[in-house]
DNA sequence: TACCAATTATTGGTTAACCAAATATAGAGA
DNA sequence: TCTCTATATTTGGTTAACCAATAATTGGTA
């Protein structure tokens, strides 16, 4: 008896939400519908697909959170750029839900950015190194002289983001990192001291990228972050043993 | 006054949408809320925020969209367990006409998992174990009877995201995931066997994670996604081909 | 003819009422 | 006391009407 009912594939009911969402996509790939147009007003859909303006609606959302339409208030729904940038739409909402869960998105940080700094060490090129010995630079200027240095460590690392020719990573770092750096500086988790110490660290990285060690990139990068990391380990660690009870 | 334009900040107006959000995040995350149970339901949900239903609704639909919630007709919405929207591959869809940011979707991908795996086999409950093998035996069971195992690789590998118990690694698989082992199943990148010889590399990654052998875990993902490595890194190689000249 | 203000029409946003399916309840019968 | 059925209630789904902001139109003025 079980056999035979394993066999049994489940009914796919395409609903109606999904069935303007493969229109919609369908027009917007195949070009009818150029980035920067506009959608036919949500009523005129609605009649034309022969559905309630709710479907419409919901399936204007659904494609508003991959980034692929933007809906302006009291003016009409338009479609957006169709680049790799769909996904920053929701790595915002990622970070976004997760805002109050700080360990995490240290976490994640921290994999993310030894990751980005192995596929650096592996493909910079000559102008990367650039890019990053300017920003290392500007960011030693600002420590030396006393000055607040927040954006200028910010641009390090997101140079080593572009670095990695990995536009997904990079976009994930560009979008995390000021998010995280903006916490951590308003917690004071670091110490004032913790400024210059990282000049020599960010030497260690920048030297590792030029003679493309992975290893060492790695180990550079893990060493600059490990006051991040022990953090929220021991948060995850804290968590499990409440878990454990 | 470039300079001073610069220093406005969008100002960031919550939305009741995202209040909303945010709340019901913390409930889930809290574990006030646990899988399975029930929330309130959406009138209820509605007075207690103070604010219309339809933006409980939408946050409900982007809670959905996000995998933490499940919503049953006419009986409730619930907090979600192991689950994936079946819905149409839209990321890979609008991004494979850049064969570059395909390339780096895929890469992308691939770095995730290992690091969530070995996240995974460091933090593993006994209860991710039940998960991962049950997620393992109906692959398997779909395979053998020469079924479509779609659906059943993706609970496999989500069941290894959840089980990092980071959520911003998680959510970002769980997004990422379907899509693009979708597309990969229907361009037929992979060969026919390529489903069998994934049973004994995802018995592997079990065995792995079991263990608690974080590098043997690593190694076995590696392995699992080997292919689709080297279809990203061919494709990176490429474009610097194209660089260097 | 060119420009501007007042008006009108259209847009997405929001609400409240209604629907059918799912569930909980109550009561009859064994 | 237990089980089953009929009923009532609760649920998310759906519709239609209304709202305020925007865009288009119109008419008048310089």
């Amino acid at each position: 008896m079980k056999s035979f009912i394993e066999t049994i594939r489940s009914i796919e009911v395409e609903s109606p939400v999904d069935k303007i969402i493969g229109q919609l996509k369908q027009l917007i790939t195949s070009g009818q519908l150029q980035p920067g147009d506009r959608l036919p007003a949500e009523r005129i859909l609605a009649e034309k697909f022969g559905v309630g303006r709710s479907y419409v609606r919901e399936a204007i959302l659904k494609l508003e959170f991959y980034g692929l339409l933007r809906t302006n208030p009291q003016s009409g729904t338009y479609v957006s750029g169709l680049s790799i940038k769909v996904l920053d739409n929701i790595i915002t909402d990622i970070i976004k839900f997760n805002k109050e869960d700080f360990n995490a998105l240290l976490e994640a940080r921290y994999y993310l950015e030894l990751d980005a700094v192995k596929l650096a060490a592996e493909r910079r090129t000559a102008q990367d190194l650039v890019n990053l010995k300017e920003a290392m630079i500007d960011y030693e200027n600002k420590i030396n002289s006393n000055q607040d240095a927040i954006e200028e460590d910010m641009l390090f690392h997101i140079a080593i983001a572009r670095a990695t020719k990995n536009s997904v990573i990079e976009s994930m770092i560009l979008i995390l990192i000021p998010d995280l750096i903006k916490n951590i500086v308003e917690s004071k988790i670091c110490g004032d001291n913790r400024g210059k110490l990282a000049i020599a660290e960010h030497r260690n990285i920048l030297t590792a990228i030029e003679n493309q060690d992975i290893d060492a990139a790695e180990n550079a990068v893990a060493a600059h972050l490990n006051d991040m990391f022990q953090i929220s380990k021991a948060g995850f660690s804290a968590q499990n043993i409440i878990n454990d009870n």
